[in-house]
DNA sequence: CGGGCCACCTGGCGGC
DNA sequence: TGCCGCCAGGTGGCCC
């Protein structure tokens, strides 16, 4: 379920263990989408749990050794919050990390697109996907002018655009449907074809979709993160995602294929100028 | 360089 | 019931 706002959800879960100090880490799995760097290992001294936030779609834990350990979750991982005594070991659990209140991070990901990366501050803050990634989604410096500017003059239709990190990130798949849907606009206009109005809405309704997420999602949090590996409360909310065939206001949604990823809009509300 | 497309994985679902 | 093909919330790397 890994779009902004569920693993903004998850660092919200995550707030119990800030504060805490690494008493163990285990890994099941050496390699998710790439190797797991294996001097994680020694984090067994005490290391104390200073941060834990989110960039894009990726979580950032600070460490008071200097170090950050960076997850992300790819198309299935999720990160749950338990305790030794609960906990009993599932299918697809890669990596667990036990806190000195025993409390247990466990890292599940049937698929395996996600990562684990482990580093220096200094150097985690140079890896490729920091440097390439583009405005958080949710930035209050995020506007219609700086979109327009970023995509004037692209032939790639805007639902492509959205999705693309180094433009803007923390938008996937649902939301770009979700976010079109609510600023009238088509996912298959071209970047080059949209002016600044269509971006001023664009981006009011990137702001507007993700923080109802983010709102929706971490009501249904309790004492594990990423609840039942549904959507929290927002899969509710869904105007056009998945919902092909269904009427909106009198107007069908459809479904279309773009680059091999799946768009839900509804023609007539959305038209293509 | 921008853009198009595939690969990486497992699991769930619908159709036959 | 079983098998098969298709689909899934992401993104790095290859090609042109």
């Amino acid at each position: 379920m890994p779009e902004l706002p569920e693993v903004e959800t998850t660092i919200v879960g995550l707030k119990p263990i800030v504060g805490s100090l690494i008493h163990n880490i285990k890994i099941h799995t050496p390699k998710l989408r790439f190797l797991i760097p294996k001097n994680i290992l020694l984090l067994k001294n005490y290391i104390k749990i200073q941060s834990i936030d989110r960039r894009g779609k990726y979580i950032v834990i600070s460490l008071s050794n200097d170090h950050s350990m960076v997850i992300h979750l790819g198309m299935s991982g999720r990160l749950i919050l338990t305790t030794v005594a609960k906990f009993i070991k599932k299918k697809h659990d890669h990596f667990i990390l036990c806190t000195n209140k025993e409390h247990l991070l466990v890292f599940n990901d049937p698929r395996r697109f996600g990562f684990l990366d482990y580093d220096k501050s200094s150097n985690i803050l140079s890896r490729n996907y920091f440097l390439k990634m583009g405005i958080d989604a949710l930035d209050k410096t995020l506007t219609g002018i700086l979109l327009f500017e970023k995509i004037k003059t692209s032939e790639v239709p805007i639902k492509q655009l959205l999705l693309n990190q180094h433009i803007i990130a923390g938008i996937g798949n649902i939301y770009a449907s979700e976010i079109l849907f609510d600023a009238k606009i088509s996912p298959l206009e071209k970047g080059r074809d949209l002016n600044i109005k269509d971006c001023n809405k664009i981006i009011v309704s990137i702001k507007k979709i993700l923080r109802k997420a983010i709102i929706s999602g971490g009501s249904s949090l309790r004492d594990y993160v990423s609840a039942d590996g549904t959507l929290g409360n927002f899969q509710n909310n869904f105007k056009v995602y998945n919902k092909e065939g269904k009427k909106i206001s009198g107007s069908i949604i459809r479904k279309i294929v773009q680059y091999g990823r799946a768009s839900y809009y509804c023609p007539k509300l959305q038209k293509k100028k």
